[in-house]
DNA sequence: GATTAGGCTTAG
């Protein structure tokens, strides 16, 4: 039986069934013909235990306000297959269900949850009815709406379960209950030494007392979103605990949490991923008492946080700016270039990274150089700045202006910082709410930062404007071969000094392919647009390009490859060996990681120059890279050992991987000739494989505009690097299919 | 399926 939905007026408890209060279930009572009716106040996974069979775990909480809320019986519900994966889809946490047909069973978790002595089973023709508070915005499509046991009866819509809130002075030990309180301390979610992530905070309200909160979540967006101290939250289900001699609040069953703005005055707009904030005009009373109450104490900073130009050496403060770049520097410490609009009066520290690891620009005009601030995070912080994005408001907790710092990390590791220059570091930690976060851009003090730097970069394009012309009329006035007075007069061009007579797109179009040409055209448009994305593989022997593949995409071929079990015997000229991995979950169960040396490098003692590995991982083979010369991922096939599809890397070295062309290599597993002096290269193993070793090349493809016609232009040579771990994320594939289909047509008209 | 933390500066 599905879930069934339930709306329109009416209740179920008027009809056949007869309602039971969830306080009477025992497996003494008689249950049939009975309904239970409460809120969904947890929702466990829809867990698949095997071929169509799956089981469901809920909390449900009687629906009736007549107890005190830390009284209110809820009892554990299990369901089975098809109405646990119906009830994963059409119920949310937070619904209100009726349920019938379920059996009575004792509940094995009681000592731990403290919950009903029983539970309900539901499975077969039990059956669910979901209340939809909003039945035309969010109708769930797997919702069966009527059926022939829905259509006789008639449903109530329920009132809106009332809230009622206890102040902070009235917290009575071991009791479940909503608060309201203004922040005093917060730290950002971090994350715990168990399976969530933690947010410490301290709240307080008209009757002065203090109150500790700890909230643990899976999900960073059921956290409390807490921008500056002095902001207003609303917490539901929290449960009271004693700690230390005194009360303090831990999250429960169904725990939400609202966050407001504390500002007098600001509107009362609420902070939560819950969709169904449910505020009343009641809630925005007390977040308005409540603001002017902490007001009154002083509770909400005069500042939110300082401005780059009031950093001080040796304090700690917090930043509100923009990220503009980042890139990592060591496997601790992440760099952020970011920016407020505003210039710091000490000289900053510059730190050199290489270019290619940097996501966002590499450089900037030098007038915005002087308002960029580098700054190191380090351990858990560069952690969480994985997932930043230049471009991002961020807010930076307890940051510190360290003068005059002598060393820096990573490549810049002996570049010794000058004297007399502030550093900015996030050292590893939360103490004193030490983090970050990233500010939405409605906050006003994104808006207020916003303002600021439009206003910088209106006088910056001033200026750009005025440099371009002053540098075009030098071009334009140093004569080329023959000065001319017309040179002279235009600025605004650049001219080129061959003597091809310039001729149209049209006309071009129509001449024999193979010519040089000399064009005067607009540029309409361009890609990639990052400098990262124009990196592509090539192919020097068949003229194959192609995309560097996504980490993603590499990591399931790893992934797939280490899923064989079948048995092989390796070559005979290699010593091998295996190492157990222990799983982290049933999902992913033990596995066992091969290592294949040649045998000769073992033994001349040469052994970390080379190594087959089969089993691992993407992110334990660049693990490994670090130790070993040159990685070749393999796996088992027909009884023997082979490369990875092509697609993968084929060789590993150190932070480089290389690819091999799929049409032109012939992939093979032999021992790469290392006699003698003979060094091992990229080249010796990739000829050894029989794999044709790709190149690295940059491609830009241009669209080019004149007054009559357009013409698609690629821009393409040898990168001067190879391709590291960075991700090549968001490349996309036009530019290299379309140079593809481009050398092709070329290839068939030289023919 | 319980556990996590329980503010109070890194030491680069």
């Amino acid at each position: 039986m599905p879930v069934l939905e339930w709306a329109g007026p009416g209740s179920p408890d008027q009809a056949h069934l007869s309602r039971i209060p969830i306080a009477f279930i025992s497996t003494g009572a008689n249950c049939a013909n009975k309904i239970i009716k409460g809120e969904v106040v947890h929702k466990g996974p829809l867990v698949n235990l095997n071929a169509n069979k799956f089981i469901l775990k809920a909390v449900i909480q009687d629906y009736d306000s007549s107890y005190p809320l830390c009284q209110t019986p809820s009892i554990n519900v299990v369901l089975l297959d098809a109405l646990a994966k119906d009830f994963n889809q059409a119920v949310n946490q937070g619904d209100v269900v009726a349920a019938s047909g379920f059996t009575v069973g004792k509940s094995p978790t009681v000592q731990k949850d403290k919950l009903h002595p029983f539970n309900l089973l539901l499975s077969g023709d039990a059956c669910i009815y979901v209340f939809r508070q909003t039945p035309s915005a969010s109708r769930p499509s797997a919702v069966i709406k009527e059926s022939s046991r829905l259509s006789k009866q008639v449903f109530k819509r329920p009132k809106t379960p009332k809230y009622t809130y206890v102040k902070l002075g009235d917290l009575k030990p071991k009791c479940v209950v909503n608060v309201y309180g203004v922040v005093v301390f917060f730290k950002q979610p971090f994350k715990s030494r168990g399976t969530d992530f933690c947010s410490t905070l301290k709240i307080t309200d008209q009757s002065n007392q203090n109150i500790s909160c700890t909230i643990f979540c899976e999900k960073l967006e059921d956290h409390p979103k807490i921008f500056q101290n002095g902001d207003i939250v609303r917490m539901h289900r929290v449960k009271t605990q004693f700690y230390n001699g005194s009360i303090m609040l831990v999250n429960t069953h169904g725990f939400s949490v609202v966050t407001f703005d504390g500002t007098v005055g600001a509107d009362v707009e609420p902070r939560t991923s819950s969709r169904f904030p449910n505020l009343e005009q009641e809630d925005r009373r007390t977040v308005e008492q409540l603001r002017s109450w902490a007001a009154s104490e002083g509770l909400l900073p005069a500042v939110p946080s300082i401005p780059l130009s009031d950093a001080q050496p040796k304090a700690y403060f917090n930043l509100t700016c923009q990220l503009l770049a980042k890139a990592p520097v060591d496997s601790t410490c992440t760099l952020l270039r970011v920016w407020d609009g505003t210039r710091c009066p000490w000289s900053l520290l510059n730190v050199i990274v290489e270019p290619d690891v940097m996501e966002g620009p590499s450089m900037f005009s030098k007038e915005r150089e002087k308002l960029i601030a580098n700054i190191l995070v380090y351990d858990n912080h560069a952690e969480f700045a994985r997932q930043l994005k230049p471009g991002d408001f961020l807010r930076i907790y307890n940051l510190r202006a360290i003068p005059g710092s002598k060393k820096v990390p990573g490549l810049a590791g002996s570049q010794s910082a000058e004297e007399d220059h502030l550093a900015f570091h996030l050292h590893g930690g939360t103490a004193y709410g030490r983090g970050m976060r990233v500010l939405p851009e409605s906050s006003p003090d994104v808006q207020q930062l916003k303002r600021v730097i439009e206003g910088f970069l209106e006088r910056e394009d001033e200026e750009i404007d005025e440099v371009n012309d002053s540098e075009l009329l030098e071009i334009a006035c140093t004569p080329p071969e023959s000065p001319s007075v017309e040179a002279a007069k235009c600025s605004a061009e650049r001219r080129c000094s061959h003597d091809v007579q310039p001729e149209t797109l049209a006309d071009l179009k129509q001449r024999d392919r193979g010519r040089v040409h000399h064009v005067r055209v607009q540029l309409s448009s361009y890609e990639p647009h990052r400098l990262h994305q124009a990196l592509k593989l090539y192919c020097s022997k068949c003229t194959l390009m192609q995309e560097i593949p996504d980490d993603e995409v590499v990591a399931s071929l790893f992934s797939e490859a280490s899923k064989g079990s079948e048995s092989f015997s390796p070559p005979a000229w290699t010593a091998s060996g295996s190492v157990e991995v222990p799983g982290d979950s049933l999902a992913s169960p033990n596995r066992t990681l091969h290592v294949h040396l040649s045998s000769q490098l073992v033994y001349e003692r040469k052994s970390r120059e080379l190594m087959f590995l089969m089993g691992s991982t993407l992110e334990e083979t660049c693990r490994l890279a670090a130790g070993y010369r040159h990685i070749v991922p393999v796996r088992s096939r027909g009884g023997g050992l082979e490369l990875l599809d092509l697609t993968a890397p084929f060789l590993f070295r150190g932070r480089k991987r290389y690819y091999g062309c799929k049409r032109c290599s012939q992939p093979t597993l032999k021992e790469p000739n290392v006699e003698g002096d003979a060094v091992m290269d990229k080249k010796v193993v990739a000829e050894a494989l029989g794999v044709q070793l790709m190149q690295s090349v940059l491609l830009m493809k241009l669209e080019l505009r004149d007054a009559t016609d357009t013409l698609e232009a690629f821009l393409w040579r040898d990168a001067n690097h190879e391709i590291k771990d960075f991700p090549p994320r968001g490349g996309r594939p036009s530019a290299s299919s379309s140079f593809n289909k481009w050398r092709a047509e070329r290839r068939e008209t030289q023919r």
